[in-house]
DNA sequence: CGTTCCATTTACGTAAACGTAAATCTACTT
DNA sequence: AAGTAGATTTACGTTTACGTAAATGGAACG
């Protein structure tokens, strides 16, 4: 089986990202890839963790927001009363996200009839310009 | 009727941002509230636009792609070829935030399964913890 | 008329999220 | 052994989006 693991040129390839953000990124300790020597090596839990990063930043989280969400991804079996503060934030964070599907649900729907309006602007203004030939 | 018109003060407490956020978008000409003296008023169509600057903002747009954007809202009587360019980049936009909904949507969907394993794990310390009595 | 209360202007400050340059370090390669 | 090509470290720089403080300007109130 291939290694498992990428290099950080890999991993730049991989997500589009640069050198300088996957550092950053394992700074703020939201990335915690391997030392082989020197040189950092990206896990696959790391490539999971930094596609959830780079979701989140599509949506407008912080890094810290971030940093704090993706431990629901990993509730390390904790106590009962730690898994229980997960679900908890888990679900503050599900209703989040449903309220934004609602607002992009709203934003779709509005765009799409402004550009009926526009379609209907622009059919008349050639229509018109037929006429006046 | 009504003045139509709100002072900053009552923008501020409408949308929930500060005075200096409202003359920083003004600055960046996101807004083009009229003045009474010294005063700012804010109108209808400011309203209009903060309300798609904040929703913007909540999906990392930043301000210069905003304020792009919100030509597409006022497509202002212009030429056919000015017309149809619009329809163009609302498109694009379009596309854009069909994008964003089928990758929330995918979000939604594995928090739900995340909590699903976490109400599991839950279950299944309560359910040891008894059995130990 | 003096005070109080906002709004405005001007300008410097700040937090977040990296960019970028310089020096060091390996690891090859020729 | 010398070169070179990529990775790392360190540190200062930059952009975006405002925050904050100081000075100024009406206007409304007692």
């Amino acid at each position: 089986m291939s290694t498992d693991t990428m290099t950080i040129r890999e991993m730049c390839d991989a997500f589009d990202v640069t050198p300088r953000t996957l550092r950053f990124y394992e700074a703020k300790e939201l990335l915690f890839p391997i030392r082989k020597g020197q040189k950092r090596l990206f896990t696959r839990r790391d490539r999971a963790r930094l596609k959830l990063i780079l979701r989140g930043k599509r949506f407008a989280f912080s890094l810290e927001e971030i940093r704090q969400l993706l431990n629901l991804y990993e509730p390390g079996n904790g106590q009962a009363t730690q898994l229980a503060r997960t679900l908890e934030l888990a679900g503050g964070h599900l209703r989040d996200m449903e309220d934004r599907r609602r607002e992009l649900d709203d934003a779709i729907g509005e765009l799409r009839a402004q550009m009926n309006l526009v379609t209907e602007m622009l059919n008349d203004v050639s229509a018109s310009s037929r006429a006046a030939e």
